[in-house]
DNA sequence: TCTGGGGTCCTAGGACCC
DNA sequence: TCTGGGGTCCTAGGACCC
């Protein structure tokens, strides 16, 4: 590799603006230039317009205050099926241009360019921006996108000039840039590792980057902290996990009840109540689990755990429920009010090529794996499980794209609307 | 914001073995 | 009890991410 190079390798990272309000605003031109938020399924928000960061809301706000800053918000209710079809389409448009793509989440990927400017007949700053260009005509949202020798830097460079940024970091610049950053925006130190860094006086990615292997290892970083250093500096060594999504290792439902409760039997039927939604997205994956794990959760936010391992690779819930209640006392202890409950299946085994899906209908391993990644993707963005999905995303195949259903079903209750949000302009028969 | 939900990876340390 | 040395496997818990 030439580190002298601009690029010894080239990485493109795609972060789409304000993703939610944004998509929101692509399905109904009638809410451009207007501020709009998502998450009122929830009470919280989960996105915002720029038109309402503009009037000074943020996320964290409560809704109450929110409605305060900016009375005319729209608010609306989460479509995720929506997203995840925008994010579908977003990894697809990269992968036109190489099929290095890694589908980091549903509003960013990371796409790998290296040796492609022959191929496209253009420098990397123009296929990557090429590529841009594609995404925002094609589903009428902005990018912010950064192109630099590694997904770290990548990450660094896509976060600037937002909105709608692009931002080359050849590696000359890669100094002047980090001077400005950061340690707490860095991707892969969080907050007890900035925390660290800061009191040793590091304040900056360029200061970081000043340090030496050894400082490193006297202070006690590691790893993760090892590979961001190395990153940084310009050196890849964080690869891409581009090609079919992989199976999941865990399962894991968790749910805080209100209010907090002291009842065994109310505990543990909100535990039955985890097990059986973790054994349905199991079952969705085609696996069945070897082990599980389960907790309760005090007011004081203590956990107390039980780890067991299954006789039987197990995809239902009355056995694992026998299991659990054996050893629930372990965990339990009456007088002491809980606030939440959660499991975990691990252990995960994949069944056979072809199973049956919720909806009795047998389906083959790749369109299903399809499915979940697209579910998969919107889990990792806001946890919130949409069981629909997969029976959404096959009644989409059928639709078409048009003015009149965009009009016609901008303004159903998104949470109502399901299937019917499929209707999508730009996207035409979506895969 | 008295603190939601779902994941992955890494490391230290104990158990166990020769 | 003045006591080695080395290896593997597993688990709990921390850190980080969206």
């Amino acid at each position: 590799m030439d580190k002298s190079a601009p690029y010894p390798r080239a990485i493109v990272h795609f972060d789409g603006d304000s993703f939610f309000a944004s998509v929101e605003q692509s399905k109904d031109w009638r809410l451009r230039g207007k501020p709009v938020v998502t998450g009122g399924e929830r009470g919280a928000v989960t996105s915002l317009s720029v038109e309402a960061k503009k009037l000074g809301a943020h996320r964290g706000m409560p809704m109450q205050e929110i409605r305060r800053v900016c009375p005319d918000v729209i608010v609306l209710a989460g479509d995720y099926t929506a997203y995840s079809i925008y994010a579908k389409r977003m990894y697809a448009i990269a992968k036109t241009f190489t099929p290095l793509v890694e589908e980091y989440s549903i509003d960013e990927c990371f796409a790998d360019i290296t040796g492609l400017e022959e191929v496209h007949g253009m420098s990397y700053e123009e296929i990557a921006h090429a590529i841009k260009a594609k995404l925002e005509e094609s589903l009428g949202i902005t990018f912010g996108v950064g192109l630099a020798p590694t997904k770290t830097l990548a990450k660094v460079a896509s976060k600037r000039n937002k909105p709608a940024g692009f931002t080359p970091l050849p590696t000359e610049k890669i100094e002047e840039v980090l001077s400005s950053t950061e340690i707490y925006d860095i991707w892969g130190l969080g907050g007890a590792s900035g925390n660290r860094l800061c009191s040793l006086g590091v304040f900056s990615a360029f200061d970081y980057i000043q340090k030496t292997d050894a400082w490193l290892t006297e202070h006690g970083f590691v790893k993760p902290q090892r590979d961001t250093w190395l990153e940084l500096k310009g050196y890849p060594v964080l690869g891409l996990s581009s090609g079919a999504h992989a199976k999941p290792h865990s399962v894991m439902v968790t749910r805080t009840f209100t209010p907090p409760s002291t009842d065994r039997e109310y505990i543990f039927s909100q535990l039955s109540k985890n097990v059986e939604a973790a054994c349905a997205k199991v079952r969705r994956a085609g696996m069945k689990a070897r082990a599980l794990s389960f907790y309760l959760k005090t007011q004081e936010f203590t956990y107390h755990g039980v780890q067991l391992d299954l006789p039987t690779a197990l995809d239902t819930p009355p056995r694992m429920l026998a299991h659990i209640r054996a050893r629930f006392n372990e965990v339990y202890a009456s007088g002491i009010p809980y606030r939440a409950s959660g499991v975990t299946l691990r252990a995960l085994e994949t069944e056979g090529a072809i199973t049956p899906d919720l909806f009795g209908e047998f389906v083959a391993e790749s369109e299903k794996s399809e499915t979940f990644r697209a579910l998969d993707a919107v889990n990792k963005k806001f946890g919130r499980t949409t069981m629909y999905l997969g029976s959404s995303m096959s009644a989409l195949t059928h639709k078409e794209a048009s003015y009149r259903s965009r009009v016609v079903h901008a303004f159903l209750p998104t949470g109502a609307s399901g299937g019917k949000s499929l209707n999508i302009p730009f996207l035409g028969t979506v895969h």
